[in-house]
DNA sequence: ATGGTTTTTACTGCGTC
DNA sequence: GACGCGGTAAAAACCAT
């Protein structure tokens, strides 16, 4: 799509967003007469101009549009889809915004610089690289999101939690939380928070490890996280057992045919056990693996105790007796 | 700190393949 | 004999007070 899309005026922009480019032309076409001599008006999308076809009156040079640049599909869109600029991340310390220089001495045609040229690169790049990571909080954050970026990846985590955490971390850092503690641990605390925020939640015992911290540190993390989300206010919910269905159903490979019957049964008899009031005081991964397990008893798969217990951090122990009250809640007879 | 609750650990016997 | 399952007791972890 043309980056100069020459369009009635502002507020067709934003109307008719829906529509594509060229409805949007014929609409006008029909529409627009020239003033002077009633003939039809006609865009010239280079020129930004709408000037008219039988006397040549420029009616209007400023038809350039200043809405965003991508069709959307819902207003949330809207915002983010600027028409100017790199797209805006929090993953990156400073958002993606800062001057990069390339590392290669070549110039915009690809040739070999002068060597006087190239010295003058070289100093450019390190000034540059001194100014973007300058200050302490600056060098804090950095190394933080990286370690955000290293962990969730690690934890098969997406994008959307990345960002959600390093939004936390940044607010961390404004309110001047991090001082007398770990980078590393308020790091963690940050991802574990956003894991659950974005529904789809990693327990701390599954943080631990691909931090960087020892063992005897690792309640830091527990510890940073109450403390982030009582200052930040986070409205942070219990666990829903539902929202790790899916991640323990796809580690167990199951077959597919019984894949979507086994979570809806799961899903039931979590129903079934929440109305009861069972799940207030329980670990919610424990909860998780019992309705797995009764799901997989109910359809037959052929699921044992100790596969749900691995994939889920939990207990056979456990499982034995969530899964059998469970039943008992739902009315089933085993 | 305390007491009540859940979860884990470790160990057991039973039945089946 | 290996495995899955059920049960138990004691220890550990967790939570609200």
């Amino acid at each position: 799509m043309s980056s100069e899309r020459v369009i009635e005026n502002d507020e067709e922009s934003v109307d008719n967003n829906e529509t594509s480019g060229t409805e949007q032309v014929k609409e006008q076409r029909k529409t627009l007469e020239c003033n002077e001599c009633g003939g039809d008006l006609r865009k010239n999308e280079k020129r930004g101009e709408l000037v008219c076809v039988d006397c040549g009156l420029v009616a209007d040079d400023q038809h350039i549009d200043r809405g965003p640049e991508w069709r959307t599909f819902s207003s949330d869109d809207m915002d983010s889809k600027s028409r100017v600029g790199a797209p805006m991340t929090k993953m990156l310390h400073d958002k993606g915004l800062s001057t990069n220089i390339d590392w290669r001495d070549k110039d915009a045609y690809g040739n070999n610089l002068s060597s006087r040229q190239r010295e003058k690169m070289h100093r450019l790049r390190k000034w540059n690289e001194r100014y973007r990571t300058q200050g302490h909080q600056d060098r804090n954050l950095k190394l933080a999101l990286s370690e955000i970026s290293r962990m969730s990846s690690a934890l098969g985590l997406n994008d959307q939690v990345q960002e959600t955490a390093s939004a936390l971390y940044r607010q961390c850092l404004e309110k001047n939380m991090i001082v007398g503690r770990s980078i590393e641990g308020m790091a963690s605390a940050c991802l574990y928070a956003a894991s659950r925020q974005c529904k789809t939640p990693r327990s701390l015992d599954e943080i631990y490890p691909v931090s960087r911290l020892s063992n005897d540190q690792s309640i830091e993390i527990d510890r940073a996280y109450r403390y982030i989300v009582e200052e930040l206010e986070l409205p942070m919910e219990p666990v829903d057992p539902k929202q790790y269905l899916n991640r323990f159903l796809n580690d167990l490979d199951i077959h597919p045919e019984k894949r979507t019957a086994m979570q809806q049964q799961a899903e039931k008899l979590l129903d079934a056990t929440e109305e009861q009031n069972l799940h207030s005081g329980r670990a919610p991964t424990s909860l998780a693996a019992a309705s797995i397990y009764a799901a997989g008893l109910l359809e037959k798969a052929g699921l044992t105790q100790t596969e749900v217990a691995n994939v889920s951090d939990t207990t056979q122990v456990t499982i034995r007796k969530r899964y059998k009250e469970m039943l008992e809640a739902a009315g089933i007879p085993y």
